[in-house]
RNA sequence: GCCGGUGUAGCUCAGGGGUAGAGCAACUGAUUCGUAAUCAGUAGGCCCGGGGUUCAAUUCCCCGCACCGGCUCCA
């Protein structure tokens, strides 16, 4: 069998081969193997690859594939190598770089193309498996924005054809779970020009917004945390301060008034400070935790922004805590439960831990960096937790662990951290009295569950694909009159749910109930009351679910603590006994 | 920010040097219907913005802006 990785780097020769042809003076950079398949970067002198180049890529790829042109290999040196590839700009920078201490190279050749390349091949290209150029972005020459920028061609490349066609599907699976568009469908947010990277939160988006505000805030209160509110906008004095000023200017928006320039805030921290010190803080006050619901503004590059994936204004559940240093762990401890059953609450029960340790640059002591960190490693070894270290990878101020989920089509998301901080307090002078009557400082643990609100909306969305569970679904029950009799039931209906504290809407439009159905399933109503005669009659509900399944002559006080049950214990399920099985089903 | 692509009705998209179309949605009328689209009609557009070429630009060229795919970045 051979190597899908070394299917990939060939595949990667051989597009380049095709591209040669294609045109004859492009300069190649690398062509590494991806997750997916492979890579070429390239430089077109006159022009570029368009779109509608990849087809014909592709079908020379093919043509070259059929003739199972052999790869040999070659050793050369120095010497050979630089002649060998003089017309090749990249392959002498790089040779005259990277490959700098290498006396020997070696080469390989297909069809002949020649390409520096340190293999292995497959025997021929007969062997490299099903592929097909997927789409063409910019890079830059090492990946350096400071230099010259190319066009990388993406290819993807499995064993077989069955493995590339199942990719495809779930690349396309992906792309019909954007929440970008499930915003348009479901009237949840929007974006407008007049405010690039500011979310347009609408009625039903702000709903579950809300709901989830409420859910995180009543997390933390049972962790004995505080909620405050800190000023959106603030002195650059403040800034300059905690440092955020010197490294992240370039992504601050600032304002000047009455002579004095004020910044809008890019974190919550130096509120938080500002409130710890409003008073002479006792050790018998720690650990103070306080948190935020804290709106802040990031100036995000024009091409970063993604949705509610990089936006330039997000909500951070931000918790600020103070505590003496033998409290971290007790603190961590708890915060990693939290943490977890969080995550549960919403389907994610892939959770990676990482743990940064100590960079090079960085402030504090050896000891208090090493207590720091086993602070953080040894809840979870209690717990048996298990965790990786992400070695010199944490912050100047601290160490911090990290919270990773992966969502339902496998693709893995950072949402939560903890990072222990011994720089603010030293910054901001922080102090509070110990039992001995001297001060001491205090140490800053930042936490965040969700990290941004809107950031884990947006992940939550793709991860559900739309279908909110009952808490969070911003319409929970539609009422679809079967004809214009039933109307007048369905609004005493509505309003009996509405008292009940259930999200109900009635479909007064003089459609048939096919199309009320339908419509409500492309919003993704878990609940469908159709309403006739018969009901309206017998004041019971047939309920349709959204998932396709029926519950029939279910008297009204049955479904409205049925739904309530459902909603309080935020479950999945939208029923809380078996079903019959689904009439019709449809994606 | 950089590279490439895109920008036409509320939405999804077609079109193309002689100022525009479809489907859905909206509105009106008819239909009163039982678990994923009833029928007919009406209305709807500074063709992203600004320059240029041309007798004529929504179409071609240049410059912006926004979005999409990446790269870089993400306290």
């Amino acid at each position: 069998m051979t190597d899908l990785h070394t299917m990939r780097h060939s595949a990667a020769h051989v597009m380049a081969q095709a591209i040669k042809e294609l045109y004859p003076n492009a300069q190649f950079a690398f062509g590494p193997e991806t997750e997916d398949g492979f890579y070429y970067d390239v430089k077109i002198p006159d022009g570029a690859l368009k779109q509608e180049d990849l087809g014909k890529i592709e079908k020379l790829m093919q043509r070259i594939q059929k003739a199972k042109k052999p790869f040999e290999q070659a050793e050369i040196s120095r010497e050979q190598a630089l002649e060998l590839f003089k017309a090749q700009e990249f392959k002498i920078k790089a040779l005259n770089g990277l490959l700098k201490d290498s006396a020997t190279l070696t080469t390989y050749t297909q069809d002949g193309f020649t390409d520096l390349c340190r293999g292995p091949h497959v025997e021929n290209t007969g062997q490299i498996g099903a592929f097909s150029i997927d789409r063409i972005a910019g890079s830059y020459w090492l990946g350096d924005s400071k230099n010259e920028s190319l066009q990388r061609v993406y290819g993807l490349c499995f064993a077989t054809r069955d493995e590339l066609k199942e990719y495809k599907t779930m690349l396309e699976e992906a792309r019909k779970r954007d929440h970008r568009e499930t915003g348009k469908k479901l009237d949840l947010f929007s974006f407008h020009d007049e405010g690039p990277g500011f979310v347009f939160w609408h009625a039903k988006g702000l709903k579950v917004f809300n709901m989830l505000l409420d859910h995180i805030r009543s997390l933390y209160s049972k962790q004995g945390a505080q909620e405050i509110k800190t000023p959106e906008v603030l002195s650059v004095e403040l800034w300059h301060q905690s440092g955020h000023y010197e490294n992240y200017r370039d992504s601050m928006y600032f304002t000047t008034v009455e002579d004095r320039e004020y910044a809008v805030k890019p974190m919550n921290c130096p509120g938080a400070i500002l409130t710890y010190k409003t008073a002479l803080r006792s050790f018998r006050d720690l650990p103070l935790r306080l948190m935020e619901m804290g709106h802040v503004h990031r100036f995000e590059l024009s091409g970063v922004l993604h949705g509610l994936f990089r936006a330039r204004a997000f909500t951070q559940d931000d918790g600020h805590l103070f505590c003496a240093p033998e409290q971290i762990e007790e603190e961590i401890s708890l915060f990693v439960d939290a943490v977890m059953s969080t995550y549960k609450v919403f389907g994610f029960d892939d959770i990676t831990i990482y743990i940064a340790t100590r960079p090079e640059h960085s402030m504090g002591t050896e000891e208090i960096w090493e207590t720091a960190t086993n602070a953080l490693k040894v809840p979870l070894d209690k717990k048996g937790i298990p965790y990786k270290i992400k070695e010199g990878e944490g912050a100047f101020y601290g160490p911090k662990i990290e919270f990773n989920v992966k969502d339902c089509i496998k693709r893995n998301w950072q949402l939560g951290t903890i990072q222990v901080d011994f720089a603010m307090p030293e910054r901001f002078e922080l102090e509070y009295v110990g039992s001995d009557g001297n001060r001491h400082r205090p140490v800053m643990l930042h936490r965040a569950i969700l990290g941004s609100l809107e950031r884990f909306l947006g992940i939550y969305i793709e991860h559900v694909s739309g279908n909110f569970p009952v808490w969070l679904a911003p319409v929970q029950v539609m009422l679809l009159p079967v004809t214009d009799n039933q109307n007048g039931y369905c609004g005493e209906l509505s309003q009996i749910l509405a008292d009940a504290g259930i999200r109900a809407e009635v479909d007064f439009a003089g459609e048939r109930v096919n199309k009320k159905i339908r419509n409500a399933q492309m919003v993704k109503v878990p609940y469908m009351l159709i309403i006739g005669e018969k009901e309206a009659g017998a004041k019971n509900l047939s309920v349709r679910l959204r998932t396709g399944e029926t519950v029939n002559e279910i008297p009204v006080e049955r479904f409205v603590s049925a739904v309530k049950g459902l909603a309080a214990s935020r479950a999945a399920a939208l029923w809380d006994e078996p079903l019959a099985p689904p009439q019709r089903t449809e994606a």
